[in-house]
DNA sequence: GTCTATACTTCGATAGAC
DNA sequence: GTCTATCGAAGTATAGAC
């Protein structure tokens, strides 16, 4: 990248730069097969130029699969995903209730036409490039399980759940969580369904949550 | 291969022969950087020989990976998980008890040196290679999640856990599971570290089902 | 069964005309 | 900014001598 503006991308305008449709092209091609399967050629016969004209938007293949990356984490990185207090969500939804929005709010973020590509690509890439590893470690399991555990102590606080490690329970929720992602993005990863992952999600994330909550609501076992 | 006996791949003879010292360091490297990073060349260096006389041994690259792919499938096919009837195991160690040891007998199964190595093979090649993905969907997720279903039915008939959605419960305890499988492999993977994943997936593993055992006792919240 | 030699392809990347 | 032309490196695979 020349100017390092990764938010501005993609700027939405009726006709896309030729920049943007080689971002296009790749996003799509390496989701499907690969970083390493897709060929400057392939991208450049799929956006309908010769393969030196690509140099003049990116300086090498890995620019380019590294603008793809920093703009998805910018990307993620941007609203935060709650603007309503928790302890009034709490009162208002009860705490099963909360987590289910939770949930749907935190999908629906990270879930915008490009980035749902991108999501697959991070997750074939993890193996191999050591800066996505290291942000979906922190970003996207550290992070999340941290920021669950305190929203359970708090829970608990409030009387909504009884006392209990919240730390296994930030790992019992998240990390069922996560493997729901892997399932839908590398297990059972279907093309044509892949854009509807928000609600997919949600749906198999229900009785999930319905069974934790069970499991730690007030008067339950010890 | 050209007789098709893969169990007897590997003969453990005093002096491996060339067809087995490749495939060793055809685990060994694809392991490390995944099977496309990988060249015949690669191969050849370290074996000690040169790369056409690795077609003397496999007619192409991609028959090296079938050959290692379908060696996994079978050692992993090999011996009953069981050999004590569940009835007993249960009647003596309880639930949590018998969980912790179906869950340690069946890692330490799965966990041979060489096997280690595919597994996260397996994990890498998940994403492009459809005969591993449909392995992976149906042998490590499916099939033990229908298994302890059945198992989960079985302690509530006896008395042992209350009665739930097992098919829920399954999946609670199985999901968690593979997460750590991913998490091992791909998220947190440490080339150092990556012989005792039994011992760190036990670890891991115990809160796990100390939580969901504590949920579903007999006489806990319904 | 291993070697040398090489065919053939594809890859990432560059030079220079327009 | 795109084109033609081309380079050098690396890839898989084969032929044939020993």
């Amino acid at each position: 990248m020349t100017d390092n503006r990764v938010e501005a991308l993609f700027k939405n305008e009726s006709e896309p730069t030729t920049r943007e449709k080689i971002l296009d092209v790749a996003i799509d091609s390496i989701a499907r097969r690969g970083f390493e399967a897709v060929s400057i050629r392939d991208i450049a016969r799929e956006v309908g130029i010769r393969e030196s004209s690509i140099y003049n938007h990116f300086k090498s293949k890995d620019e380019i699969l590294d603008t793809i990356i920093e703009y998805f984490m910018v990307e993620l990185s941007r609203s935060d995903p709650f603007e309503t207090p928790m302890d009034v969500m709490l009162e208002k939804y009860g705490p099963e209730g909360f987590m289910n929005m939770a949930g749907r709010a935190y999908l629906e973020r990270i879930n915008r036409p490009r980035i749902a590509r991108i999501w697959r690509i991070i997750a074939i890439e993890l193996y191999r490039n050591e800066k996505v590893r290291q942000f979906f470690r922190t970003t996207m399991v550290q992070v999340p399980v941290s920021a669950w555990e305190q929203t359970f102590r708090r829970m608990a606080e409030l009387g909504y759940i009884r006392e209990c490690d919240t730390g296994v329970l930030a790992r019992e929720f998240f990390y069922y969580s996560i493997y729901l992602f892997f399932d839908y993005f590398v297990i059972s990863f279907n093309e044509s369904t892949y854009c509807r992952f928000t609600e997919d999600m949600l749906e198999d994330l229900g009785p999930h949550i319905k069974f934790m909550m069970d499991a730690i609501k007030v008067g339950g076992a010890q």
